[in-house]
DNA sequence: TTCACTAATTGGGCTACACCAATTTGGCTT
DNA sequence: AAGCCAAATTGGTGTAGCCCAATTAGTGAA
């Protein structure tokens, strides 16, 4: 059976909504310019006012737009926008307008040892692979990374050329998809050596950036541990409250 | 009026029902136990299987629970859990398990100036309130605090007492709610002064924030600056992919 | 003209029902 | 006993319609 009609395909409805939506958003409106209403919206599409909600639930997450009950949805001023997303390094300095790019990959396949086998909870005996790789943006470096993923799920990883954003070719090759990652993030100051590798001075602060990736069966496919240079990097997002209180 | 009944109620269905949720989570169930199906819930709690849903969609996002069609809903390891979330300096230290506390609190009104009526979209000849603090947990010093507040959003607030929770205050005496804020987070190293003020040596690394909340209106309400000792703070969260790509 | 009150507008939350898609389960076949 | 396939289970998305809450615009009285 045919996966999809023609059409304005997208998968969901509110995902097609939403693109048209974003459209609206950078297309004709300014900041601040009222959005159609929810009930516009819903009637102009032919689809129910939850869906319409859905779609403008995730701008709004996103910083796309702000609502105030009783006036209406309004396009949010660029300024920062975006919330903090899950994105490879490759599509974060598109996003950033550089251009990515990598120096002197090494790929190894190895034990997993203590550490990393504790991260990815796998037995430290079980093999992974190992991409160390420092990367750049627009020809200069950006970041030193060491990714770790366990072999069982990629296998064979170890033998192919990794050009670009790694997670594209898990998710070509193998079917592994990121669905969400835990972050961890320290500053810290490097070492001559690092400080060497990054080119810039010795004791220069830095981002020290640990994360588990999970795919979407929440397995965990990923450990990587990342060194920034704070002089070219730094991170910018918007945050919610939540709702009331439920410390616990 | 008085603020809450006895009963369980904290607002909306969903709100009550997620208080329920957390409960089973932090009650009976481990890691990886499977919660009872939307359906369940839905019948058991006498609502629709939509309200059982925005429920679990908050607790997932904020990591939880995670949940894979066709499966269930299942409780996802302590780890990090937890989404970048939009606390009081406060609450950030209660729920790290720190006693929160306040050092050298200055309070006084002046004119915003260049930069920070930039960043509060006022005019460099307004006035803002501005409070100085060096905030400590459990009585060590963990980061100096630089916050402005437009005077005419909180009039008389110079006057005021300025203990505890600022935001506590703000919603309290002027009906002020902090909905979102936008951060921007560099990496830095500590001059001999501040390293003094935080009682690290010298050159140590820091994290440098810098804040723009926005009020339930939109405005925005609050400028800040801080500086945390890197060695006493990490920012730990879960990112998720928005899912597929909209860059236009 | 001004100000207070009312009514319409618009987002927020919920019920009830329906169908799709991925996963799991269990019985049937080999 | 092993493996395959179909059915039941369970989350994902959508329709249709209801009432509430905050805001805004309009109406009418002072």
């Amino acid at each position: 059976m045919h996966q999809v009609e023609a059409s304005a395909r997208s998968g969901s409805k509110s995902a097609q909504l939403r693109a048209h939506l974003i459209g609206l958003i950078e297309g004709g409106l300014k900041p601040h310019d009222k959005m159609p209403t929810e009930r516009d919206l819903a009637e102009q599409f032919g689809v129910t006012r939850l869906t319409v909600r859905r779609a403008l639930d995730q701008l709004d997450h996103e910083g796309r737009v702000y609502r105030t009950q009783g006036a209406g949805t309004f396009v949010s001023e660029p300024r920062i926008a975006k919330s903090v997303e899950l994105t490879s390094f490759s599509d974060d300095m598109r996003a950033r307008g550089l251009k990515p790019g990598s120096l002197a990959t090494k790929v190894a396949e190895i034990a997993a040892g203590a550490e990393i086998g504790a991260q990815l909870g796998i037995s430290p005996r079980d093999r992974v692979t190992h991409i160390h790789r420092v990367r750049t943006a627009d020809n200069e470096p950006m970041c030193i990374e060491h990714t770790y993923i366990p072999s069982h799920l990629a296998p064979g990883l170890a033998g192919l050329e990794v050009e670009g954003s790694l997670y594209d070719l898990l998710a070509d090759r193998f079917h592994l998809r990121v669905s969400k990652a835990e972050q961890s993030i320290h500053a810290t100051v490097l070492d001559p050596d690092l400080a060497r590798q990054l080119d810039v001075a010795e004791f220069s602060p830095a981002f020290r950036v640990t994360r588990v990736a999970y795919d979407s069966r929440n397995r965990r496919m990923e450990y990587a541990e990342s060194l920034y240079r704070a002089d070219r990097y730094s991170y910018d997002f918007v945050i919610y409250r939540s709702s009331k209180d439920d410390r616990s």
